[in-house]
DNA sequence: CACCGCTCATAAAGACAGCTTATGCCCCCA
DNA sequence: TGGGGGCATAAGCTGTCTTTATGAGCGGTG
């Protein structure tokens, strides 16, 4: 039986003593674009031999050379070509992290307010204000996040300006937009004898098998349940997306999952969609703001963003 | 108390000012998933202190409640959710990253000698070798990137054990096996006529439309040319996957890549696919071996584990 | 041919962050 | 009412990263 719980490997700990830390990632994709040390540290800010020292260091620590330096500058090795595109990875994801960080942060005066749903400030929020922040660097922006409910709470009571939720209808009290289509999608692991199907499956097929869902009262859930009449049934119910996710790629079962939870198991083939008709697992994503007060200023930047 | 003045570094700059370090960011999992400061202290071998001044630092540079202590143990605040969630994408890019370069350490004693084309070595390898790590905690790999003719070379020169390639034809010398299929796929900005398009595009279509394209030579340029009979027409050539995603995202135009390079930017809707019709951009991905050579031992494990 | 500008490397000294040990407070339960 | 789990605070130590100062290789140029 495949383990549905999470555990973590937890011995041979301490990834952070084995991958370099957030500084030296940056300072090496500066050194890559830049073809020289002591470009990429004036970029940074630091002094030559700082940079120098960093890279050197996190060539010992990985043991393996990482840039070719001449008198003329410095190119990458080709084991420095793809070191340099798995830390590019770790960098975007931090650049998400701290976009979505920054938002966080509780600041009254915060030009922009946003509230969303989980789901959306998840996946989406910190693509969005990544690249709200790149057009309009000065803009504060507040974020919290929660249910349907909490955001029709805070756009009423003026504790937001914008809103963003997914789900299949819309708040009364409120103004709407589609901003894009989220689809819930079957997926299992490679495995699987759904994975090799080609024969959509109906939804009959789909409410008599068991599934790794979502508890009941998540927005994916009650999609889910609706789009079945109710009758779902559990495989297994866990808390969250990424709890479900890791029971799907361990080879569980089915596992029904938004479309933005799993982009890139898809493509890495760590799992594999399966093919559904005759079943409206679509939902709406909308932007949403209190009737009558239509989106100006950094709102409505921030929405043209979502639509573009 | 002492007196902690905001510090607001330079610019732009200066990611890992803003973003907790991967130790903190394990620890934030570790709280996350044990419901415990101490406990998560005691998982990475450091003092309940030590993890507890941590978290503290991390809310104190996030300005944000990450969790909520109380005498019985610990839970994530709401924010706290959502950071840890965007921590754990941080995470695993940098597991990814550990488990890639882990490999590229050259040693001669590794047990498994994998030599793989580029594109398998930068997006799939490093998630094989996770699965392998797995499964075989104490199976030492070495990985050597290079061209089709480098893997061949290696090959048959008894420096590798296993090698991966994409392409279209099957080296001679060497024994094969399909491990999976890549498309080459159309992309563009969501802002761009083709983005909205249904009917699939048309090979001349393509063939009279400049594209952002990897230059002369590349593997992906290879497969284009062969599909559209040596007709591709560069709008501009980069010389990097990921020069070329950044064009498309950007909106410089139509772009053809990968499958494996823009499984998130699709999910996330900063790319949208282009159907094509008429036009062969698949191409196998295949495991080598020298002919009569079957893999045996970890090679047949890591084998397994592709096909899986 | 010697100079200048660019590159990177090395050495020594200072600043800072994180760890540990030691301790105290709070709450729950037996 | 004591024990145990859970967290916070204080003080000292250590290691890492930094800066400043300097040296050395290469190439174009007057």
């Amino acid at each position: 039986m495949s383990g549905v719980e999470e555990r973590e490997p937890a011995i041979g700990g301490g990834l952070s003593h084995r991958v370099p830390d957030l500084g030296a990632l940056e300072l090496l994709l500066a050194v890559a674009r830049l073809g020289s040390l002591g470009a990429a540290a004036r970029e940074l800010g630091i002094t030559q031999p700082a940079a120098s020292s960093r890279i050197r260091s996190m060539e010992r620590q990985l043991g393996v050379a990482l840039v070719d330096r001449s008198p003329r500058g410095s190119r990458l090795t080709d084991a420095g070509a793809l070191v340099t595109d798995w830390a590019r990875r770790i960098v975007e994801a931090a650049e998400a992290f701290d976009a979505g960080a920054q938002a966080l942060r509780v600041r009254r005066d915060s030009r922009l307010r946003v509230v969303a749903s989980m789901t959306i400030a998840e996946y989406l929020l910190p693509g969005w204000l990544l690249a709200l922040r790149a057009g309009r660097p000065d803009t504060a922006v507040s974020l919290h996040a929660g249910n349907s409910a909490t955001v029709v709470e805070r756009l009423l009571s003026d504790e937001a300006d914008l809103g963003f939720v997914e789900g299949l209808t819309v708040p009364s009290g409120l103004d709407s937009v589609v901003i894009a289509h989220d689809h819930l999608i079957v997926v299992t692991a490679p495995g699987h004898v759904w994975a090799r199907r080609r024969r959509p499956l109906e939804a009959a097929e789909l409410a008599a098998t068991p599934l790794i869902l979502r508890e009941k009262g998540s927005g994916t859930r009650q999609v889910l349940d609706a789009a079945l009449g109710g009758l779902a049934r559990p495989l297994i119910e866990l808390s969250s997306t990424t709890a479900v996710k890791a029971a799907a790629v361990s080879g569980a079962g089915p596992a029904v999952l938004s479309e933005l939870a799993v982009g890139e198991e898809l493509a890495l083939r760590r799992l594999v969609r399966v093919p559904v008709a005759g079943v409206s697992l679509a939902r709406d994503l909308r932007a949403v703001w209190p009737t009558g007060h239509r989106p100006v200023g950094p709102a409505r930047d921030l929405l043209s963003l979502t639509r573009s």
